[in-house]
DNA sequence: TATGATACTTGTAAAATGCAAGTAAAAAGA
DNA sequence: TCTTTTTACTTGCATTTTACAAGTATCATA
């Protein structure tokens, strides 16, 4: 299925969401509340509809998000997160912590939530809050109001 | 200097260290005490020459490296993390962490450290004990016993 | 039942990475 | 001191990944 480059674990991860938008499309799920093939190419990133087509392929195939459609729509996909895509929750809070405390100096117009500082401060329970928040997005996403 | 895809600091980020080596570099340096252009193209993964040159002139442009040499040999370079470079150290245990969690079903034969399930359940203590294992190693280079 | 929206595919250009070979300077060995 | 080996690169070309533009089929909406 996959050439890893080496048994490390680090190295092995990165085989999988290393690539130039895996993982700027699992934030903009997290963070962003986005769901459907329109959400991600509307996004400011602008990531181009064939690579869009093709990361969503290969994370669905690792398990690390999930395809849906509404029965109320048989066209809109919605493309949530698992178990598995939650887990990288600490991966892309721990990048954003970094952007906040070394990057400024050369993207000088950085888009920071203030909350991130509490976040660095309570790591775990901040994990556990916007995990917690993105199941509730998902459950409304499903039981339609 | 970069392109940035959008204000995003986790796109930001990924845009410095989200190419297909840099963070596999940079844990070589935290957790496999690599400094010489040798080490890193003699490890499992072994990148090509040419990318690891313009990583490594890139990574120092970013100041999360440096480089340096002894002046008792003036042919090997030392390359080293900045605190900066140190900053990178929780998102690439994160990623350590996930695959240890995940990853398995894919890559069976990872190499996970014993200590990993401990690193887990105290994040903020471990991450400290890594960096602080590292200034020491760092020292040690250049303060030739 | 026309119109637009959604989720794609296809083709080609450009950029990043991979691979093999070579080089200059310093270090190590005879 | 002279030769060999090591280190840190560079260069050229093949391959892979990503980017851009355009098109298409199906469904939703008016």
């Amino acid at each position: 299925m996959h050439n890893f480059r080496s048994r490390c674990p680090i190295t092995s991860a990165l085989d999988i969401v290393g690539d130039k938008w895996s993982l700027v499309i699992i934030k903009q799920m997290i963070f962003e509340q986005k769901a459907t093939f329109k959400d991600f190419v509307d996004s400011p990133e602008a990531v181009a509809t064939n690579i869009l087509t093709s990361r969503l392929k290969m994370l669905e195939e690792y398990n690390i998000i999930e395809k849906n459609k509404l029965p109320s729509n048989k066209k809109t996909n919605l493309y949530t997160l698992t178990e598995k895509g939650l887990g990288l929750i600490p991966v892309v809070t721990e990048l954003s912590i970094w952007s906040k405390n070394h990057i400024q100096e050369f993207n000088s117009d950085l888009n920071l939530d203030e909350r991130l500082d509490w976040v660095e401060k309570n790591r775990v329970k901040a994990f556990k809050n916007i995990k917690k928040s993105y199941l509730e997005f998902k459950d409304s996403l499903f039981n339609v109001e």
